[in-house]
DNA sequence: GACAGCCACGCAACCGTTTGCATTAATTGG
DNA sequence: CCAATTAATGCAAACGGTTGCGTGGCTGTC
């Protein structure tokens, strides 16, 4: 029923090769034949078949995005910007979804790396050693997950933990609780790391709780042992978990921050509406997305650039942190000073 | 590089044919040959390149999802059920967003249109006369309008904002607002529509406000209209809207529900965990994104079968609605009873 | 024992494009 | 004025599958 180039050749009078030169090598072709087959491929509606072109140059023009939960509002911003990135460059995304399960997450890339050029694969859950095995079959770049050999883009979480535990310990806080995210994700165990080291320098003690779910279910199921632990503060593995332990702690009777403080890892659009406005660790999604697009179609064929990219991260400090029970440290001249809420503390990348 | 079903051939000593034949129509083929060819293409890494099949097919196994807005939380959901809905049928599906713009809806379409075998056009802002345009153009199903002459599912959510209007005005308010959604916004018309009859038929007074951004800032934007007109109480277009409105409020000093209670309409996530909890218009969205699949796999290749599905909608009381300052009116006998805060009212389908 | 019928499989055309090469006409240089 | 370029187009082979049709061998029947 669609036009084809056939009937774009029979009309204009030309051979099919004609028809194909003028949309995709157009200086090879007299200007005004160019002109009489574009007049009439628009007059029949004529759009290049991408499946058929697919089939002879090997590319689709597409791009695979996989995401752990399209539902966490982390991701959509991400989405956005690759989709955007993409269409400037004449490329289609195509999102799905794992539902935050390692073992789907495999057969999405395979299923996938027949019809995209490349895939995005963000907060991957699997294996470092299967993600390597699938690159072999398809052009990856993973994001949230720094792998040798692959191109990554990653926030620099680390350094978001350190600044969030020193924000804390800095308001009196010495005992902390970490809240950290789902079994297989880089990012938990990088904030771990990162926030065990950065309490110990500062002499606080440190209760790891985990994994959980990176959800508002997952926040609220841990406020009972948070209350229990005596902890006066919590770094929590992402927003959603933040504010629903936030209504979990209210639950129990404990006011956030008079009680307990709460800091996030995200600073997702919400954080922004709840009460309390969310003291969070703010990543660059967008450019994250915009990033690994480019990154995807930079190397056109040759594999072999495997850039790395570390986006910065930067401490967005609202009303869910207040002061802890125990003294101030007042900032030394030579010490980072914490920024007035509604403010920004920010380290350039290294 | 990868297996193609010439090497499966070759490699099984069969022809090519044979190999189509064992994964498109097993039962052709022996079982002794079929299990021989599977462990060939099983070692080969075989897996049938869409493209191809799609050029002599016709059918791509894709399927595009436009929404107006990945971020809006609204549309995860409806996206998440699409998706898995489409997945068990082995289909796979293409996101795209539109930014709210009605420009790139009809460009999106078209962009698609030949790589997938139809699309669901979600909460379309564009004209109903390019709708139909497009639908000759690829088959569409769409979401969150009604079109006669098309496939289409959308939520009941006339029915949902009478049941809001008939909340407020037996809580006791007179003075109505209704804060409206973006122009060209079906959903929007329909809610304006419905809950003006409704407020007369309450003998209640309604401000309309708009149109709007249908997001937290649009909601934000319209708090001092709001306040200067000296309604008591407010349905918003959306959840998030009215979510932006409350804390647009809470700038000017007003409180909710105490001085002006608050509806919305979606019951996204989020409604729950804000502060205070929000009442609102559930619509099922999971279930209009499984509908709207199965409408555009149901009617093979005939395009005549246009099914009109109609979702039921709810209305879910929480925290931001309270008693105004007119007479309560005591639920009659006969009357509809308000249910109990966290539980749910719910009209059967007409 | 010949014939009808069926089962498995091979053959080859086709889907809509791209692209290296051949062909023709027009242009330039010597 | 002829050979050598160059520009514009046609020709046909791919790309990786699917599918209608034809064929050979085997079984069952009378």
């Amino acid at each position: 029923m669609p036009a084809t180039i056939r009937d774009v050749a029979r009309e204009s009078g030309v051979h099919i090769s004609t028809v194909s030169r003028t949309f995709s090598a157009p200086h090879l072709v007299n200007p005004e034949t160019r002109s009489r087959v574009l007049a009439c491929a628009e007059h029949l509606g004529y759009r290049p078949n991408r499946a058929a072109r697919a089939l002879i140059t090997g590319r689709t023009h597409n791009i695979g995005l996989i995401v752990a939960d399209i539902a966490n509002p982390f991701f959509p911003p991400l989405i956005k910007a690759a989709e955007s990135q993409a269409r400037q460059r004449d490329y289609h995304i195509f999102v799905t979804d794992t539902n935050e399960d390692a073992s789907v997450e495999e057969d999405l890339v395979r299923a996938l790396a027949k019809q995209v050029d490349g895939v995005l694969l963000c907060s991957p859950r699997m294996s470092n050693s299967l993600i390597e095995q699938l690159s072999r079959e398809v052009p990856l770049v993973v994001v949230n997950r720094q792998l040798t050999g692959l191109p990554t883009v990653v926030m620099d979480v680390a350094q978001g933990a350190r600044l969030a535990v020193d924000h804390l310990s800095r308001l009196g806080h010495r005992h902390l609780a970490l809240v950290s995210g789902p079994r297989g994700s880089w990012t938990s165990r990088e904030i771990r790391r990162s926030a065990m080291s950065a309490a110990r320098a500062s002499d606080a003690e440190l209760t790891v709780i985990g994994p959980n779910q990176p959800t508002e279910d997952g926040g609220m199921a841990v406020a009972e042992q948070i209350v229990r632990s005596g902890v006066t503060a919590v770094l929590a593995y992402n927003d959603l978990m933040a504010i629903g332990l936030i209504e979990g702690l209210s639950v129990h009777g404990r006011r956030v921050p008079e009680d307990i403080s709460v800091v996030g890892i995200d600073d997702i659009a919400l954080s922004r509406l709840t009460r309390p406005k969310l003291t969070t660790v703010a990543t660059p999604t967008a450019a994250a997305g915009r990033a690994a697009v480019d990154m995807l179609l930079a190397h056109g064929d040759d594999r072999r650039t495997t850039a790395q990219v570390t986006l910065q991260t930067e401490l967005v400090i609202r009303d869910s942190t207040g002061p802890g029970p125990g003294p101030h440290s007042h900032a030394d001249p030579g010490d980072v000073v914490a920024p007035a809420p509604g403010e920004v503390a920010s380290y350039a990348k290294e």
